[in-house]
DNA sequence: CATGAATGAGTCTTCATTCAT
DNA sequence: AATGAATGAAGACTCATTCAT
């Protein structure tokens, strides 16, 4: 699908709208304005709401998909090296499009609408077949664990880092970093994340602590 | 506040509904109507639909409430086994009140109402000063490593079993296991993630493997 | 008809309320609450709200009826003395029983309820009879023009004070009386409308200027 | 504000239900139904009920604005001869203009809104600015008394004609003129009240009878 | 006698979508 | 290709009143 500049323009604020407010929660008009588009070139160009929602779905798995296996067919890196990139590579997206993660997790925990959890339900599938293969490379190395829950890993990377992005506020409160920059606290929170992932990942994966 | 049967049976036909649909996907007409109630009673008893969530919110914190306090004052057990029975208390909190943890989920990532999300809060803060209690008193007795980043923890904690109820049929359908009944596959589920997340935190907690 | 403690209280307070808002834009909820009854005792005491207004309305008329006719039989004053002391009764009565002036027009402006409209009109009827009587009491003594349009004349008196009352707060701000006790202002504000009106019905019903 | 057919036709239709039943009792179904468009239009064109109304009395102002001023440039006439011709048109807008007339009694009665009290005070405002030039020349050139009280001379003139258009009906049955046909019974009433107000003005402005 | 609980009908407003242009 | 106008359906909520107690 071919989308347009005034397609994407709308989609990327829908994107912002859905996150924010939730599907429901949102309405067309308010897309169209803060997109300065007319109301009606919605259902014209996406046919409906609904529609603009799997357009949009459609759209970021589509990027998400170049980026994650580019970083697969690299082989200068030991599978544990890998899986490092990988989880640095979902922190770094999740906290870059956290609209489109937000709108991810809503999509899953209000399971509405059967075509728009399949679109939701590809990156989960794919990822799990990129990170499967990871493992079984793994264990053939002889460096990973037999019996890796690969579900439950990836619900901890996943979920981890979408219960932290839902409480940045709070966890920034918490620690009592309000004074910092929005930037810099993303990008102590993403390092500390990242260590805290990892260190989790390499538990489940090999026999050493 | 007290609430008679058909306040609770409106709550409870609410919490269903609003994680299956979301809160704006549902409409009080739906609530009503399959409460088995008049659509006017909604405002008679709670004043709006905001303030019925609320009240629902207040309803499931005030049961949680009880039953983290009575758990963490007794004396009998080690710190380690004190955290392990708080992540099963979690997670049988989390699948046998699927709903209500959907909606607490929806509330956070869609962060709209500030007095919704100050109730839904509320559960955090306490089970993080409860949490942090115990690492206190793990790292004095010296079985707990210094230097633990509560928050990250349970934020695995939560997000995992989050992502885990989310994506429920998702790993069933992964791992084969459609012809289960609902119970035993329940059961097998919160067993895997028990010993998932305990893992975990042992490796977050202490320094053997 | 009798009327107890709490039904002269629910009165006059849905006096005040129906002065204030128009009797559509009073509740019995607020009337109720703001009587300190229970909402169902004024279907309970008046069977309606629209029954109550016609109580309402019944009980002022019938306060009214004694003390114009009281003032009527006096013979000791001259029709013009009458006439004048006509008006500064109405005028005091307006001042006083704003709200209940506020209705009378509400109710004749918006003629909807033709029971309503017809305990308004009574005191229209009663009041006319009155001052055609006093009216031909002067020109029989003489002292009275005759073609006199008595219904025009009511309604300049009605009238005028009618839209003064309205304007009470346009008029005080205009005539930059604003730091005035109420009373004061109230005080001036008669003088001068009794004055006022006392000559244009001098210019009514005499020769003289 | 530019006004198309529909809106007119909305606004037109608006006034006269206003003022039959008052804001409170006319209902936007009800408005909608008797202009013959659909209910959403009133809120598409005009936002809510409220706008309606403000539209409603801008629009009718803006008319009277002109017709007033208009006739206040002329220099063909004394002082009294202007006095007298305001007067006349003043009735004759009331006269045909009943329901905006009585809206504006409605709004006033019941202060109510605080920018539709506001749209309706700029009438009056400007009405006792023209009326005020009038009266300082009058008084410059000798012909009107000093000491003349604006605001209740004003009242008298609107109090009166109001109060008339409101017991236009009781005013016919009482001189028992109910076989006339409307047309006539207008121009009689509308003679009648010219003369009578005329000379209420006569005296309140200049020394002679 | 008095009232808390309950309700069907009604309120205004917003919704996503369509259609003629 | 694009849009302003328009609308039926649905939204949340309030209404005056009833009735069992």
């Amino acid at each position: 699908m071919d989308l347009n500049d005034k397609q994407i323009q709308i989609i990327i604020t829908a994107e912002r709208l859905f996150a924010e407010r939730g599907f429901d929660g949102t309405s067309v008009r308010d897309i169209a304005h803060e997109a300065g588009v007319n109301i009606a070139m919605i259902s014209y160009y996406f046919g409906s709401k609904e529609k603009l929602m799997e357009a949009l779905l459609e759209w970021r798995v589509g990027e998400i998909k170049i980026r994650v296996e580019s970083l697969i067919k690299d082989n200068r890196y030991t599978p544990l090296e890998k899986v490092n990139m990988l989880i640095d590579e979902h922190i770094d997206r999740a906290m870059q499009k956290q609209s489109f993660h937000k709108i991810m997790v809503s999509v899953q925990v209000t399971n509405k609408n059967p075509s728009i959890l399949k679109a939701a339900n590809k990156v989960k599938v794919r990822n799990a077949k990129v990170i499967a293969e990871l493992i079984k490379d793994g264990q053939k190395k002889g460096v990973f664990k037999k019996n890796i829950d690969l579900i439950l890993m990836l619900n901890t990377l996943v979920g981890t880092v979408n219960q932290n992005m839902m409480s940045l506020d709070y966890y920034r409160e918490f620690n009592g970093q309000m004074d910092m920059t929005d930037e810099s606290f993303q990008i102590v929170i993403k390092k500390r994340l990242s260590i805290h992932i990892k260190k989790l990942f390499k538990a489940m994966l090999t026999n050493e602590s």
